[in-house]
DNA sequence: TAAAAATACTCCATAGGTATTTTAT
DNA sequence: ATAAAATACCTATGGAGTATTTTTA
């Protein structure tokens, strides 16, 4: 067994564009701007919102024709969420630059390959499945 | 302008549940035994890492007939996603408890509305309302 | 040749847009 | 009466499972 506290794992259900669309409507507090701020339509984050709100099994938000207000729950979501979302995004860019690095690496190595031969190439490949690298050549 | 960083968002297409498919798949190495573990079929998890490295736009891992490895890139993201979904569930079990807190709250009082008149639903519901709060009666 | 990942095919669920309805002030 | 959110309806995209094919050690 682990020591970690046991923690509950949040819901299959819960999307994160679900999660991105509540934080602009948690700040526009109306529909109908955080549509247009996020090139979707007014009906489209309704659902966003309330598939949301069953997937947390909570209400984020109190709406009537007149105004949006948050309820504890959605001021709890929107304190905490958007610091999620970043550090998602910077796991995303840590990933494509470790990436993005070693093709980098060997795109600079590209003239000590420029008379090749087909052994080398085989060598290049064994060395490829070895070493888990992404594919090098086709 | 914000004094933060320009961070570039995760793209639209990344999904949480291919995250959390990699995250097994990655610890597990072997495409049936993850499938097993996460109760869905191998074709389901080929093609949820399939979208998450269109997603990213990278490699994440090397699999042949024989083996499956990490990629530099699915290496950082096995490090660091983890905590990151981590800090979700922790995000969504804080959202929940505001949400019962509340209700729980109003539940102790509710012995002092054994005898409400309709003046003093209206009241609530206005109170409701006016505070922002998810709704205690329908 | 055997074990494992990828793909083809099918079916169904769901997402999203438009248009309409409901609702609260 | 009006502004705004919810819903009905439709279409299309995509997801998942089963069965099959491909691949490589």
């Amino acid at each position: 067994m682990s020591d970690e506290p046991a923690r509950e794992q949040a819901p299959e259900s819960l999307e994160l564009r679900h999660l991105r669309a509540f934080v602009v409507v948690a700040q526009e507090l109306n529909f109908g701007r955080a549509a247009a701020r996020l090139f979707a339509s007014q009906s489209t984050l309704s659902r966003q919102i309330a598939a949301l709100e069953r997937s947390l099994g909570c209400v984020l938000l109190r709406r009537s024709t007149r105004y949006v207000a948050l309820t504890p729950a959605g001021r709890t979501l929107l304190d905490r969420v958007p610091a999620v979302l970043d550090d998602l995004d910077d796991v995303v860019q840590a990933t494509r630059s470790a990436s993005g690095e070693l093709a980098e690496r060997i795109r600079r190595l590209g003239d000590q390959f420029a008379d090749l031969t087909y052994a080398d190439v085989d060598a290049l490949r064994a060395a490829e499945r070895h070493y888990a690298l992404m594919p090098i050549m086709p």
